[in-house]
DNA sequence: CATGAATGAGGTTTCATTCAT
DNA sequence: CATGAATGAAACCTCATTCAT
């Protein structure tokens, strides 16, 4: 008697499902190993398809890249909307500090999604890091630096900008520090830090 | 008449210059594009040699890659001699303030030089960007955190340890706003503003 | 009118047959050209597939060449079964002959099939060489050695290794002549002949 | 103070020395590594030069190979002048089997020598190999098939080929055995032996 | 004569990608 | 849709050999 043999892998998946499973483990491999680092039969090794399969879904490894990495960096580093209208109008020096700090809570919590992305997208090589930088990351911080400018009542431009990379300095560096040192992140600890060191420097 | 043909390339030189020459451009090219995007073979064209001459000085890429970037960065890095016990002794606030700013034009002037290699050699891939990271960067920011420790008198030293990490942080930002920019970094500027963050938080 | 290109080589083999035909076409390279003289290209030409192809199957070209040469030379060079006991039991010297003509006969069958096999092996460089002997090559001799000590009734066991040794150096150099005189070897002549020099020395 | 740096290696010797130093050293690495296998850089280490040097000497790998396994072989595998004359006219069964034995030994003697040159230069790959045998060896047993039909009054030059083939082979055999087995080899016991089983068979 | 420096040619192996089923 | 088989192109690296000193 023969038995029939049956792969272990999932076959004809919804497009939409397949295309996800492919994503996400593409994007496991390119944080891992970097866009020429990653090669496509470990990606396809950590989706459970074949090489071909991938594909059937992208047309380059390139594609996936875009996919897996760059968009999702696009879609979330466009997440933190700055509040700095609302900053204005607020009276009191207590509530001006709370909404600060509510702000720099998002850029962190955005910070820490971001963070494998923004370093796998934005130092595979300086081409594509200068254009990330350019398209992605410095409109936001000329948006934070504009939030900046009206809440902290900075009429330099040019200090207001200071201002905002300053802001996306300490968020990369303390994610930076617990993604190295693999301790987990207590976000409202950071963000109050931030928001002290900011408004007062160091205690 | 038949002219001798002569290449326009530089022929036998002393072997510490060609591997100067070499390791100059290896770095240039690994800064471009990455450890895993680099092509020997444009290793060899940027220094203009033929890549066997490249397996004369150095046994593999890897090699060369280390020498090129690993090893620099290791020297840079350890460069900013922080002087935080100066810093304790200085009994004028303003003599302090003064202090302060000269170490962290140190960090940002060594920032400045080291942030190509870093993001290099820290972002290529994540097993060596850990490695880089606890054997290369935070021993020097425990050192910065004890300096600020001292200076600042920070009891906490996890606090501390976040201060140095801010300093880390603020200088990055900058450099690597100037560096996508492709913009001049005026040092001294950059140092006392970031400086003036540090001791008294957004003007 | 443009047709179809159709390659004229066999492709989209079974893994099984695919196999084989890399790994025949690979041993008549190692049989001409020896290990180090034969080329991973020559091989693939041989194969009718290209280099990539034989990496699919194997993982270096040492486990090609032990795949086309070793395996199958320690296979057949396994196959003599003495049969000692028989020969010691036979009691007329007619029939004691017979056996050892038979003996002999699959001796020098096997040693006509296993020729190529075994000086591609064993002459490749001294430190194969030296383990196929040991490993394949001695251990056979002993058991021939055994058989005969029986056979002959020679109780000294030097001098069986040395019967041994004998059978093994008139097979060979015989194989050996009509392998490089491109003459068709006569098994049963051989065979007699040899029984006759080991029974009787020259006629 | 600069002393003058002194090379350790030997500089400027007469060029007929360099050049045995260079030939000796260069069969040393042959006989271990194969044509194929062995590296001029290797070569140029066992003999003390560099590169270049050999170059001076010889004008191709393929001629030093030549000068260091091909001649030596050619040259030693003539030695063994065969006295089929003083056979023929030896009255006395026992003075022939003196004479056998001696002539046997002699083959013996310089098949030690020629051994490890012989296997190198046969069995490098195919067609040096029919080389090899055609114009060195096979001329040989052509002569020493003579002698024999004089000296055993064989009429029949196939079977004198023959007993010449198996003086061959038993001697090749057991020379190959104390090669493999590191042992060193009593040449008058293994002539005895094997004359002992030419005239009479196994004992 | 001998060498230090360099290279042309080519080796094995890898990898993203395609094709036929 | 998914795969098994195969490949073109090119990667890293080696090696015999040459050239200028």
């Amino acid at each position: 008697m023969v038995t029939k043999k049956t792969k272990n892998i999932t076959r004809r998946l919804p497009p939409a499902e397949r295309k996800q499973q492919i994503v996400e483990a593409a994007r496991r491999v390119f944080i891992r190993m970097g866009l020429n680092g990653a090669r496509t039969k470990d990606i396809a090794e950590e989706a459970s398809v074949t090489e071909p399969t991938l594909y059937i879904y992208f047309n380059t490894k390139q594609d996936l890249f875009d996919a897996a990495i760059v968009e999702p960096l696009q879609k979330l580093i466009k997440l933190p909307k700055m509040k700095g209208v609302d900053y204005a109008e607020a009276p009191s020096a207590k509530e001006k500090r709370e909404i600060c700090r509510t702000a720099i809570k998002e850029i962190v919590t955005s910070m820490a999604d971001v963070y494998p992305l923004l370093i796998t997208a934005q130092f595979s090589d300086q081409e594509s890091g200068t254009a990330i930088y350019n398209h992605n990351i410095y409109p936001i911080l000329k948006e934070i630096g504009k939030a900046a400018s009206v809440g902290f009542d900075i009429p330099d431009s040019d200090y207001a900008e200071f201002v905002a990379l300053s802001t996306f300095g300490l968020s990369f560096s303390i994610v930076m520090h617990h993604h190295y040192m693999n301790l987990p992140l207590d976000i409202d600890k950071a963000s109050d830090r931030i928001t002290g060191l900011l408004l007062d420097g160091v205690a």
